[in-house]
DNA sequence: ATTCATCTTCGAACCGGTTCGACTACTTTA
DNA sequence: TAAAGTAGTCGAACCGGTTCGAAGATGAAT
């Protein structure tokens, strides 16, 4: 790597040590055809001789492709997003872009549209959307993106533009299973309210319930975290007028059986409790928890997979949503009668 | 949002539009002080009734400043990489930058590499390096980067260049604590053998136990998770020839005390164990884990802040490493005699 | 009224690529 | 042997900004 002068090379040097012009590095840089080996090999020693690297941005200037996607995702490291995100970079990288997250701590609208608008601001030519909750789906719709974008995990919104695993029918794998296994009065630990997949989960929990012919409980609405699964747990756990629970994400359903063990209260042999996520965890958790398995990666290829094909101008192919499935513990076991 | 003749505006558009010429509208946009208010304004109102943005990319050719940081990770949804990238993200957010993450999922030498073309290919103005396997340094020193860099939990590697929890001295808070109670015969489950961390815990490990006057078991290589915690426990609990585990996470923790189940094995009050992160679950464990914690954000905030100052021309400044701290929990007890 | 300083705006060059029409030299065909 | 074709290369224009020196306008000083 020669470095005289004190710039880098552009593709006028390589072109002046190849001896050729810097058309025709840009040629052997595109992999035009009518370059004659020779001199493709020539440019190419140079080029490697040199350190030369194309300046993105001047590639992009002229050819108003960036080569970026942009991922706005909520602030937390939650596995499902942080699986998905890893998924789309992989599937991006091999289709030559690149991406860029940025992530929003609230979900309050004015600072959806600061991370939105930071993202339309360096020319992103599609965007992935991970911030399932309601309010940013109407800031989204209220700016004009103006380039393809998907949103991922938001069921039952805008289909077609949406990739999600059917929280829906996890949700009622996990409430038919408890139902089948003799539970009558089972409670739902809910996710924020304001966002799709809690929503959906609730939406689950409920039709699953009717259909049965059984009243479903008031729902208990937290914030994903293990820490409000035991404090629900405390509570519910003082009047006990239910014998399963169906925890809207693992993490709380960790959460709830640390307050069984705190109140006494032998799981799966006197209260049944089910997750959803299936985390790589869980199958450890004491007892091993029952949940709702979701393939997070095959989300986030399926996003890049739809984006990619709407900038290839193919028309966007509505899929079959992703199936959820149940996986069955030891946190789960038949009613007492 | 105006859309005439198909095409995004320029700046020349926002000109004629204003009346002005178009470095007068460069002028507003960088805000320079010669400008008279009524022609900002004037420009101003252009720029919001056009919907017109600055071309990142032109704007990045002329000035050779791409505004990206680079962010090398390896691939895993770990809750530490996961949160210290995001505090990255926050904190370069702030100061304008923005970021182009990539994964790795190997840590042999082709894959990094590639990577690290991958990032250099963006013009990228500055490095962050969260893989912290071996071979990502050797490969790392091989290349020539040429921005400034920061590697992330890579202790004992390049100071000055690496922001690191003192992974030795959490390790040795661990082991004392563990010494205090009177155990003698202390497992180390340790992570990934290329892993630095896992090399400084086991480090802190065996010279907590030398310093004490105890002679160190042959360490357990894992890989971090649940799963391998657990079959680590079935193996080790079958011969129980100690007293007490140290994990060298917070998941090879969790398998651990659910091995500990299987073999009817209490904890703390047969055997004592320590985990390493303190995940937010970690405190929701059965039993709820003695830990150490380690400042994720603190490591993120602190990344960004060394690279700007590099950025900004000032010298690097060697700040004092950041302490880990010992959250002690119900899963470790005094040591039966 | 003229000169000069100051404030504001303008013109032109440049950053590093891509692209398209034109040119050259060498074959092929009649 | 002249005309036509073709493979390979080149020149110039352009993408959308920034920057710097120069120019126009304005008002104060002489």
């Amino acid at each position: 790597m020669v470095s005289d002068g004190r710039r880098t090379p552009n593709i006028r040097d390589v072109a002046r040590e190849a001896g050729v012009s810097y058309q025709t590095v840009s040629r052997v840089l595109n992999d035009s055809p009518a370059i004659r080996p020779a001199t493709r090999e020539q440019v190419l020693r140079v080029i490697d001789e040199l350190g030369y690297r194309p300046n993105p941005a001047a590639r992009a200037l002229v050819t108003s492709r960036s080569g970026i996607i942009g991922v706005l995702s909520s602030q937390s490291a939650l596995y499902g997003p942080t699986t998905s995100i890893q998924a789309i970079e992989v599937a991006a990288r091999a289709a030559g872009y690149r991406l860029s997250v940025t992530s929003i701590s609230t979900s309050d609208s004015e600072s959806i549209r600061a991370g939105l608008d930071f993202l339309l601001g360096q020319s992103i030519e599609a965007l992935v959307v991970l911030a399932p909750q309601v309010g940013v789906f109407d800031a989204l719709s209220a700016m004009s993106i103006g380039v393809p974008f998907v949103t991922l995990e938001a069921p039952g919104l805008d289909p077609g533009r949406s990739i999600s695993v059917d929280q829906t029918r996890g949700a009622r794998l996990a409430v038919r299973h408890l139902v089948e296994l003799g539970h009558t009065e089972i409670v739902h630990l809910a996710g924020p309210s304001d966002w799709l997949e809690a929503q959906a989960r609730l939406e689950g929990y409920r039709s699953e319930l009717a259909e049965a012919g059984l009243r479903p409980l008031a729902p208990v609405v937290g914030d994903w975290t293990a820490e409000f699964g035991y404090r629900a747990g405390c509570d519910l756990l003082a009047a006990r007028d239910f014998t399963a629970v169906f925890c809207g994400n693992d993490q709380m359903a960790l959460g709830f059986l640390h307050a069984c063990r705190d109140a006494g209260v032998d799981v799966p042999r006197e209260l049944s409790v089910v997750g959803f996520d299936d985390t790589p965890e869980s199958a450890h958790f004491a007892p091993a928890l029952t949940t709702v398995r979701q393939n997070f990666v095959e989300i986030g290829n399926r996003a890049i997979a739809l984006l990619l094909a709407e900038l290839g101008g193919e028309s966007t192919l509505d899929s079959d949503p992703i199936a959820p499935e149940l996986i069955v513990r030891a946190s789960t076991g038949p009613a007492r009668s």
